[in-house]
RNA sequence: GCCCAGGUAGCUCAGUUGGUAGAGCACGUGACUGAAAAUCACGGUGUCGGCGGUUCGAUUCCGUCCCUGGGCA
């Protein structure tokens, strides 16, 4: 198959649960290559989300061009595949500048979806998606089990966001999504040289930035990001509002919890959410994508950029 | 110093009429095909405060000591 390594443009990767020390070491490369930095982080797009969702600072994109940040406004939901789409336009923009892509982030799906592709399935009719959002599971799972018995037999009663979704599908396309599933397209990693670095350090390490990150979101301008999408009543449901800290601090605002049970909350909803990409990118990620498992201190960010550079052309 | 109430999992607490114990949360492990910072599954992790005594057997009963909270001085 890769009978002559054909000259393939060059794609660098830094993935990692959330406060592994991800854009330190982006911007170190790309400050070093003349790169740019693009985000794989599904609550980092959205605007009205930057010290809540610890997006890099107004002083690091100074620096280097950032890309995919803050661009959707949180009334206009994202998806894997939109998103792979524009990481698809940043990543053939910056080749065609002359500059490396540096794709940095903490969605896994969202990085599969760009390298992998996903399967085709059409735009969801919006009246059947709000129809079958409304439903409880247990009833949703049961029109499932009429509508696609196989996708009802495939996944777990209790699992709201598939059993919707495969709902969803079988009635706006009229084909079950198991049939779609057969076929992804849109994948680019092929057409890359993918030098991928994935950041699991020692959980002891991470929890501790974890619980010093969520006193940051506790900050005036933090709460004033939550208080802001509360004010245009955006519907819970929506992914901006269902960033980590967002329902936490929207409690706080609202005078239900203590400052105290709030940074309590917060705190394990991130050290939760880290564990769930520790998870994603150890075992998820193939095999060969080298995993950098010491801290990311000012010794471990020069060891990780090593590395990179060492196989960076 | 005396009286009362406590001391059981990381935390808050159940419980055992004497047969080495269980909930919630935390925590751990995992799944993941267009909401993924989402959604879901599995797992009890323990000198039952210490030391003695009674007993075939004590986390449980008795004694004593230590610690915490409250009251009286």
């Amino acid at each position: 198959m890769n009978k002559n390594p054909p000259f393939l443009p060059p794609l660098a990767l830094i993935a990692g649960p959330t406060a592994s020390g991800k854009s330190a070491l982006a911007l170190a490369l790309a400050e070093r290559h003349g790169g740019e930095i693009i985000n794989a982080d599904s609550a980092q797009v959205y605007k009205d989300l930057a010290v809540v969702t610890a997006r890099p600072s107004q002083d690091h994109e100074r620096l280097v061009p950032h890309r995919l940040y803050g661009i959707r406004d949180a009334a206009e939901p994202f998806s894997a595949a939109a998103w792979a789409e524009a990481a698809r336009r940043e990543i053939g923009a910056a080749h065609e500048a002359g500059r490396l892509p540096i794709l940095v982030g903490g969605t896994g799906m969202y990085i599969r979806t760009l390298l992998d592709g996903i399967a085709p399935v059409p735009e969801i009719d919006p009246d059947i998606r709000e129809e079958v959002r409304a439903l409880p599971v247990s009833a949703a799972h049961a029109l499932l089990a009429q509508e696609d018995p196989e996708a009802a037999a495939r996944l777990r009663p209790t699992d709201t966001t598939r059993v919707a979704r495969a709902l969803e599908v079988v009635r706006s396309t009229g084909r079950p999504l198991s049939a779609w599933q057969t076929k992804r397209s849109g994948g680019i990693g092929e057409h890359v040289q993918l030098v991928p670095l994935i950041l699991l350090p020692p959980r002891d390490w991470l929890h501790a930035r974890c619980n010093a990150r969520f006193e940051i979101m506790m900050s005036e301008e933090g709460l004033a990001e939550v208080r802001f999408l509360l004010a245009r009543r955006i519907d819970p449901a929506f992914p901006a509002m269902r960033a980590i800290g967002v329902a936490e601090i929207a409690g706080f605002l609202r005078g239900e919890i203590t400052r105290e049970r709030t940074l309590e909350l917060g705190r394990i909803a991130t050290r939760q959410y880290a564990k769930r990409q520790y998870t994603w990118f150890s075992r998820q990620a193939p095999a060969d994508w080298p995993r950098f498992t010491a801290p990311l201190d000012c010794a471990g960010t020069e060891l990780a950029l090593a590395d990179l550079d060492a196989r960076l052309p």
